[in-house]
DNA sequence: GGTTTGACCATAA
DNA sequence: CTTATGGCCAAAC
């Protein structure tokens, strides 16, 4: 193959950087869904605890909420109104009750790219 | 190589 | 709306 066969296992983080590096400005998307582009939908905590390994880079991680549409961040508030503030310089609108609107903001991956 | 943990998800009350 | 519980799986200890 030309050099684009990844399965790499060990570097499960590795490719989760890679799925929400693709995610663009103005979108988002949801930790069930980058577990599932990665294969495994249930491996939905590990996203998170992917970008709880994070700190600065060009990993937009501000861009990834859980399926409710509302940012979560066990213990780190400060990081969740950051990301909010992120997000709606971005342009994602959030509600009210300041959820996103996951039916408009929702991304979608790509298959087979 | 077993135990603990965790930025989740779905369901139930 | 919130709180609690089970499940699921990889990384860290």
């Amino acid at each position: 193959m030309a050099g684009e066969a990844r399965v790499v296992t060990g570097g499960f983080h590795q490719r989760v950087y890679d799925v929400v590096r693709s995610v663009p400005a103005g979108s988002v998307t949801t930790y069930g869904d980058v577990a599932a582009a990665l294969g495994s939908p249930r491996v939905a905590r590990h996203v998170g605890w992917a970008l709880a390994a994070l700190r600065d880079g060009d990993v937009p991680w501000h861009r990834v909420i859980n399926s409710k549409g509302r940012i979560s961040l066990r213990g780190a508030t400060g990081r969740g109104e950051l990301q909010r503030a992120r997000l709606e310089a971005e342009g994602v609108e959030f509600s009210p009750t300041g959820r996103v609107d996951l039916r408009r903001f929702r991304w979608h991956f790509e298959p087979g790219c």
